[in-house]
RNA sequence: GGCGGCAUAGCCAAGUGGCUAAGGCAGCGGUCUGCAAAACCGUUAUUCAUGAGUUCGAAUCUCAUUGCCGCCUCCA
């Protein structure tokens, strides 16, 4: 099955048809660095995380450019407030950033540029528009002319006149018309500047994608991507910037994920709620995260709130209870000549390659990942079947479903960056997050079930069930099993 | 004002012309269990905001109505 992909451009699906046979360039704007990731941050990263780990997982062999903003104002003024430079800020944020997005199991794009390494490729861009009669320069600063690019609006279907219309009084009376936006400003006193044919100055914000794409993914590339705010001004200004530079199109197939709202607002610095990755990732293994984002289409608004949270972490636990169910009773049944023998057909291993190629087809559709997780969850409903309920399977059938289970797992998990951990690990982390919301004393809980442990061998069941219930006022839920208790928080 | 999006069970959420409307959460009945929990089996929308239309056939297309939301200024 063909690649599908929701294009802003046509607001349609279209078939992907790469400008290069078996390769696909694909560019997503990443962060200004001057704060934390917040939500919104983690969606547009998780993403195009799947959208570039299934496009691999399909055989392209893709270069993800995503950059980091590292010169702007607000990393001006925030080096301003701190007395630092600006270096100083960026380096601090973009290490925060990888941080955030290894905890969010993101993979790192092939080439992450930043925009102050590529000025030269910036300003030989805005010297070309400025020969073609595109650009023109003001007292030190450089703006591309609107006028001069018939097609402008195109791919937020806008149309100059109706923004004239409606354009707010631009304060900038250099400008020769308010739409037109800046390349190039020229630096006051006292900041950051770089040389230039226009004196000193730094670029625009817009002006940096155009340069960095171009550098290391051509002239025209696949998918370029990144969140639906970004569709206008920016996406438009980079299109009429690198289009009226080079005569081509910058990139064929554009994606825009939609917004995280919160308790069904605007996620805004004016209402003050923002979440940072960092602070959820303390309450909630960040997988519980990526799940959320990843149970919704990519481009409808998700709505974030701490109910939404904790029922992407029940469902999380659903699917690393059977995980757990299979790595247990793989090594109960483990007989190495029987792995490797071939599996016998059997309806289970008919329906494991049917729930492949679904999750695959799902994600063939403009990376549904919503759906493709339904598949994730009936491939759980077949595992834990077989370890806890099909008592009459005989072992060498569990043995060969399980295996095939397992790298049929392998499988969602690198997909999707979720269901990849071993469950025990999982399962340790999130019962240390939530003692630690509680305050609860796991090493506490522990003991107290050792001691039940002895009522239980003695089959004192009053006494068991007495600690049972201390335990499950607090929320510990025990889970008796043969030889050992397990337990969870809620 | 301009442009665009959304409305599917108690909740979250796929499905966008034709098999029984995915999946998760919650609920109910049963199996398993010392009892539980988890898991499994079964069950929970004759119906997809409302009204009209197109069609042999619509949640899916068209029009209208209602409600919610986003962008147009920095923003993932």
């Amino acid at each position: 099955m063909p690649q599908k992909i929701f294009n802003t451009k046509t607001r349609k699906k279209e078939i992907l048809q790469p400008v290069r046979e078996g390769a696909v360039g694909m560019y997503v704007c990443g962060i200004t660095a001057y704060d934390v990731c917040h939500i919104g941050h983690a969606r547009a990263a998780v993403v195009f995380d799947v959208v570039f780990r299934h496009l691999k997982a399909r055989g392209y062999n893709v270069t993800y450019v995503k950059n980091f903003t590292d010169i702007d104002d607000k990393i001006i003024d925030r080096a301003n407030r701190e007395g630092v430079g600006i270096d100083q800020i960026a380096e601090r944020y973009i290490h925060l950033h990888d941080e955030d997005m290894a905890a969010l199991n993101v993979l790192t794009p092939t080439i992450t540029p930043r925009a102050t390494g590529h000025m030269e490729d910036m300003v030989a861009l805005i010297k070309t528009l400025e020969e073609k009669g595109i650009a023109y320069a003001v007292d030190g600063d450089v703006f591309f002319a609107v006028h001069n690019f018939p097609v402008y609006g195109g791919l937020s279907g806008r149309h100059l006149d109706e923004m004239m219309a409606g354009a707010r009084v631009d304060v900038n009376d250099k400008k020769r018309n308010p739409l037109d936006f800046v390349l190039w400003k020229k630096s006051k006193e006292g900041e950051p500047f770089w040389e230039s044919p226009w004196g000193k100055g730094r670029p625009g914000w817009h002006i940096e994608c155009s340069a960095m794409s171009r550098r290391y993914l051509g002239d025209t590339f696949d998918i370029h991507g990144g969140g639906e705010d970004l569709i206008f001004p920016h996406h438009e200004n980079e299109i009429a910037q690198s289009q009226a530079a080079t005569g081509r199109p910058p990139a064929n197939y554009w994606m825009h994920n939609g917004f995280v709202k919160i308790n069904a607002e605007k996620m805004s610095k004016s209402l003050g709620n923002i979440f940072s990755i960092r602070e959820i990732i303390q309450q909630y293994h960040p997988e519980v995260l990526r799940l959320f984002m990843l149970q919704s289409h990519y481009r409808s608004p998700v709505d974030y709130s701490d109910a939404s949270l904790k029922e992407a972490r029940t469902a999380l636990i659903r699917g690393y209870t059977a995980l757990q169910q299979m790595k247990e009773t793989r090594e109960k049944l483990v007989s190495p000549d029987q792995e490797k023998r071939p599996p016998e057909p059997s309806d289970e291993m008919k329906k494991l390659s049917e729930l492949k190629d679904k999750f695959d087809a799902s994600l063939d559709d403009d990376f549904n990942t919503a759906q493709a997780l339904g598949y994730v969850f009936d491939a759980a409903r077949l595992v834990n079947h077989v370890t806890t309920a099909a008592k009459k399977m005989p072992a060498s059938a569990k043995q060969a479903i399980l295996a095939a289970a397992a790298d049929l797992f392998a499988h969602f998990g690198d997909v999707l960056g979720v269901f990849q951990l071993d469950p025990d690990i999982f399962f340790h982390t999130d019962r240390s997050l939530e003692a630690a919301k509680r305050g609860l004393d796991t090493a506490r809980i522990e003991a107290r079930i050792a001691e039940r442990q002895k009522t239980r061998e003695e089959k004192d069941w009053s006494r068991a069930d007495d600690i049972r219930r201390e335990l499950a006022a607090e929320g510990v839920i025990l889970k008796d099993s043969a030889g050992r208790t397990t337990w969870l928080i809620d």
